[in-house]
DNA sequence: TTCATGATTGAC
DNA sequence: TCAATCATGAAA
């Protein structure tokens, strides 16, 4: 039994966002928009940013600061504090299989940009069972107007 | 300052 | 299939 307030969720599901040549990144061309500074960070910092006006997307910051590439985590398999995923999530809805829902269910917004993973109550674990389930990959999910990106299998999901 | 749009979600 | 809803980024 897990703490009291406590939630955990193995991840199933996510993208790569290559950075300054990846027309589908945020920081294509070496954007240095407002926005984008959290992705400039060193690898294990998140980059958690709003999209439509109404959800929230979380990503992982990959590589060395001021190379601005990130992992954008879609969806995960919840494994304590469903309870309080459902009342953040609401009863009738499904909790995290899909980037704004699983932000929403963990409650994660803007206020958790630019995070260091490593020393905050935000944490993310490799997996023991890591190589021992297929991985599948496809084209990103809502990435029409890349061009050459558009169709690259960036995109990564277990099971 | 204006304007178009989106790494989505949920209802119809 | 389509509306909600607004921060972001580019243009003016």
């Amino acid at each position: 039994m897990a703490p009291k307030g406590r939630l955990a969720a193995i991840i199933t599901e996510t993208e790569a966002y290559l950075g300054v040549k990846d027309k589908a990144c945020h920081s294509f061309g070496g954007r240095t928009t407002p926005r984008v500074q959290s992705m400039y960070l060193e690898g294990g910092h998140a980059y958690i940013y709003k999209i439509y006006g109404l959800h929230f997307c979380l990503n992982v910051v990959t590589r060395k600061a001021g190379d601005p590439q990130a992992v954008l985590i879609r969806a995960a398999r919840p494994i304590f504090g469903e309870e309080i995923m459902r009342k953040n999530r609401g009863p009738r809805h499904s909790l995290t299989d899909g980037p704004g829902k699983l932000c929403q269910a963990f409650g994660l917004t803007k206020a958790q940009d630019a995070w260091d993973l490593l020393i905050s109550p935000l944490q993310i674990y490799e997996s023991d069972s890591r190589g021992h389930f297929p991985v599948r990959t496809t084209p990103r999910i809502g990435i029409d107007y890349a061009e050459d990106w558009t169709h690259r299998k960036l995109r990564y999901l277990s099971l």
